[in-house]
DNA sequence: CTACAACCCGTAGGCACTACAGGAGCAAGA
DNA sequence: TCTTGCTCCTGTAGTGCCTACGGGTTGTAG
């Protein structure tokens, strides 16, 4: 499979997969004589993690660090699952955060009906001083 | 009020500050005979604004065009109502988003439990195909 | 034979910051 | 008066994670 169709399959940007190899997350694949990339399905699979990693909000260097201990079998899962549990957190926070932001924007909207700017809430809502969050 | 000040009460790193006056988003502030930036209260409006502006996740261009919006207060509130509608629903589609990896996160924690790598369910969840997502 | 797609490499651009280098101004203490 | 140390100045480079582009080669279909 040439880089093309990897891209196709995967989902994942033709350039983004050769950023991926540049910065070491995918092995550098073998090469037909022409020169041009050829993949596995192992590289297949390799991506797809590395995607799906990506999509859970890991960042690039946490998913070095999971395909790090993808490769050691016999290595305790502790880690990986303490990377899990800050991910979690993570996630958790951002949930509270956009709900509260879900609301405020609902509420712009409801109070803005037709009116000139000078009465516009979605203004009048964003000039309010920004409420204290905790650190 | 000097840079430094604004900075602390703001919220807002200095660096950022002075970014978002070369971006234009800020006004060039009055100055000091030695050079010093001084803000009025008027400027810590405006930053209070954008700050909150880019914490319910509008980019610097949409800040931009809010900010136009508030200072002709005859026009009409349509315009920006628009925008926060497309920012609440860019924000459910990030809380649904978010749900779902919360849960997949939680599962992948409860199912490891001090096993090897191997039997991992944080790597192996990693591992799944993605699930098929709409964009 | 020619058009065009797919690939190659290297580099630059984009967003929103953030950091750093190197220098000047200013207030307060020894 | 000198020095320490803080705040500020400018300009530039670095970050993360791509994305785009330029200019070249290879492969394929009509």
């Amino acid at each position: 499979m040439q880089i093309g169709e990897l891209a196709r399959v995967s989902g994942v940007h033709l350039e983004t997969i050769r950023y991926y190899e540049r910065e070491g997350v995918l092995p550098r694949p073998a090469r037909l004589a022409n020169g041009r990339r050829v993949y596995s399905s192992a590289d297949t699979r390799r991506l797809g993690f590395i995607r799906h990693a990506r999509e859970l909000g890991f960042d690039l260097t946490q998913v070095r660090a999971l395909l790090a201990l993808q490769e050691e079998p016999e290595a305790s899962c502790t880690e990986a699952s303490r990377m899990a549990q800050t991910q979690l957190d993570s996630v958790e926070s951002r949930i509270a955060r956009l709900m509260v932001l879900r609301e405020e924007l609902r509420r712009m909207i409801a109070e803005c009906r037709d009116g000139a700017v000078a009465e516009c809430r979605v203004i009048e809502a964003l000039t309010e001083p920004a409420p204290v969050l905790p650190a």
